[in-house]
DNA sequence: ATAATTGCACATGTACTACATATTAATAAA
DNA sequence: TTTATTAATATGTAGTACATGTGCAATTAT
């Protein structure tokens, strides 16, 4: 019976689900993030003991304990050793990190990510005129004026640190971090081209927009400092 | 030996770092990841079996498969019962998925992934202007018609269907589902606000720049429909 | 000899027991 | 009342045992 037509499979497939084959753990991770999220639990509150909650679960204590690792590894639940463990809050980003490696991520995604990089730099622009000081774009000036004289290796790291800056300036912190997170996935995709490209506006130019400029030539200045980058999407 | 004042632990701390009681299962975590890394493997290779790589770091299987539950869990691992565990694609934005909750993230990152979310709204021209097609922009303009003779609770769920047609049509398949997650996010935080608020340009009016204006005038009608939601930026 | 079937070997999934460790709480001593 | 010691207890780790299901090989039938 090993010769059933794709056809047929497919057929079956729109009345029957496929069942999944989803591990004791698996189904007591959703069951916990129900739990907690059914009693309305918050960061601080202590946890039942995990006796407790394997015996409510119906399960061994090693299978809650793989569902509570992931849980703590999530940064949603801590432990300690007597007291038990309590809800904390998460870090969104943290998680993240862990799987963004540009190797074992697909081209597909990498290239939505190479492109989200750049819709993120082009509407920083409000944030920025909101919340730009003296100060900053004085800092802003010096990494700007620094990589007129620098070689090739040097100057990669100062085209890093000058996008980082602004994204910094932005004053949003969750921003900047994922930033630095997805700043190798943009280099693994940039280094992947042939040639270095250059845009029309360099980043003296963003500087001296954000000195005298409004947002509408800021914006208009980024878009042409990115265009070599845009030029490449279809 | 308890009154130890905040400063002398302040000051102590920049010379000595905590010591996290990292659990086993931790740094087997961890382990694993440079285990993977270095031995460069591709997806789809076959790892090592449970037993082997307990006995190799010196942990019991029970360790060893915490450990392995929540590289699991990231999808970074797949296993079949006989033949083995083998490295598999992770879903970057699944794992984001865990934990992004409105109730359980601080207020601050909360205002942070708002402004991060009208920071990609008003990025998206670009790709938008490079992918849009006359039948994406006929649909969009279905939607906008729609929300005329709305009452209130079918208009946020039309404003959800317009702004998330934006995305689509930006070709961003990464971008799309990161909207959808940051959803839930954005409508917390604006139902945390008194009055509703709108901008000077409507969807219409957006959809008409998309069909005849050029990418500036779409920043510009952008930057005018998100107006509200930046003036309480500060 | 080839194809199909059956059965065995083996890796993962789950359960249970046992003990180590650390921390809180209670009790005893000063 | 304060300090020191001890006991209780929840998590961390180890180890054993067995269930389950899959791939491979041996076996049988054509």
């Amino acid at each position: 019976m090993k010769d059933i037509s794709n056809m047929d499979i497919n057929d079956l497939s729109k009345d029957l689900a496929p069942i999944i084959s989803n591990t004791m753990a698996d189904v007591v991770e959703v069951r916990l993030r129900e739990y907690l999220k059914k009693k309305s639990f918050r960061p601080g509150d202590a946890l039942p003991k995990e006796l407790e909650l394997a015996e409510a679960l119906g399960v061994s204590r090693n299978v809650l304990r793989e569902a509570l690792s992931r849980l703590r590894m999530l940064g949603m639940i801590e432990t300690k050793k007597k007291r038990g463990m309590v809800l904390a809050r998460p870090d969104i980003l943290g998680t993240f990190e862990r799987v963004l490696d540009p190797l074992i991520i697909d081209n597909s995604t990498l290239q939505d990510i190479f492109e989200l990089r750049l819709v993120l730099e082009m509407g920083l622009a409000e944030l920025l005129y909101i919340r730009k000081t003296e100060k900053d774009i004085q800092e802003l000036e010096n990494i700007a004026k620094k990589e007129v004289n620098l070689d090739n290796s040097f100057r990669i790291k100062n085209e890093i640190a000058f996008h980082g800056k602004l994204y910094q300036m932005s004053g949003n912190d969750t921003l900047k971090r994922f930033q630095i997170m997805l700043l190798p996935i943009f280099d693994y995709v940039v280094t992947l081209e042939k040639k270095p490209t250059r845009g029309l506006v360099n980043h003296l130019g963003l500087v001296e927009i954000l000195k005298n400029g409004t947002v509408e030539d800021f914006k208009k200045g980024m878009q042409a400092h990115l265009q070599p980058h845009f030029d490449r999407l279809k």
